[in-house]
DNA sequence: GTTATTGCAAACAATTTGCATATAA
DNA sequence: TTATATGCAAATTGTTTGCAATAAC
């Protein structure tokens, strides 16, 4: 199951950004802690901003300004990244500092899959030095099928 | 200046992108002509839906309906790639059979610059293998400022 | 109390669709 | 002639915004 990883990741992401908040000044209201936990739950892949409303709307909370307000102001704040998928929805998905990672897109599910590869990695960067770029963030989005089960 | 290659490269284009329409029972309107002309002129890198719009109109040809269907359709047969955008806008460019680029970003300007490189293909082909992955298409947006004027 | 948060409904913008008309083959 | 191409206007859909009411600190 994607989204499955070390125990305590997910609420170290969620102490994290409840931290990150405290310090701005905002307001811990009820929808941001519904959200926040959610979030925290489920935001290991791209998550899209209707999936939450309805998800949120199902517990009886939150409306469509709040989510997309929120979601605005987590992203401006680094707690998530923000991705527009090829059917031009924004998803989002938790954000680990200086933990970047690729995108597998099952061609025949849709199934949306993050991965890290280092040597994947260096490949960008030697590419935009050769081209002449200073990086500063990429995109890189795999379409294909599964052969074999995915690299742990 | 992006999109200048070899004279002819252009024409080549158009006469392919013609054959292959002329061999499916569709009809050359008037819209689809100018379509193709302005595409083959300024098609080398993507161009949003509504800039094509607002460039017909100004010559007094086509229609919102039309373009977005004619592209549409273009895509389908194969003679446009169509990327989204951050922003969430459908933009187009010429696809060149079995010639896949990727797209540097300037931050500063917002320009978009397609450029190629082997070493990058061969990486993300490496890592798909690794993922057991059989790819199929992949999108690389590289974003970052330029420092050097680009390899040609 | 002051200021940020929330919900509702209206506003927006890109894209799509229905349908009548014009036109290429 | 007959199926496709086109334009217009209306409909959809995801996202944003204005504003009054609410609640956090």
């Amino acid at each position: 199951m994607a989204g499955t990883r070390e125990p305590g990741e997910r609420d170290r992401w969620l102490d994290w950004a409840q931290g990150r908040l405290a310090r701005t000044g905002l307001r811990a209201g009820a929808v941001r802690v519904a959200l926040l936990e959610l979030l925290a739950r489920d935001g290991d892949c791209l998550i899209s901003a209707q999936q939450i409303v309805a998800r949120l709307a199902a517990r009886g909370v939150g409306s469509q300004a709040s989510v997309y307000r929120l979601l605005d102001q987590f992203v401006v704040l680094g707690l998530l990244r923000r991705v527009v998928g090829r059917d031009g929805l924004a998803r989002y998905e938790k954000a680990h500092p200086g933990h970047s990672h690729y995108h597998l897109v099952d061609a025949r599910t849709g199934a949306v899959e993050p991965f890290t590869d280092a040597r994947l990695e260096a490949a960008i960067a030697g590419a935009a030095e050769r081209h002449g770029f200073q990086l500063d963030r990429y995109d890189v989005v795999l379409h294909g099928v599964r052969v074999r089960g995915g690299a742990a």
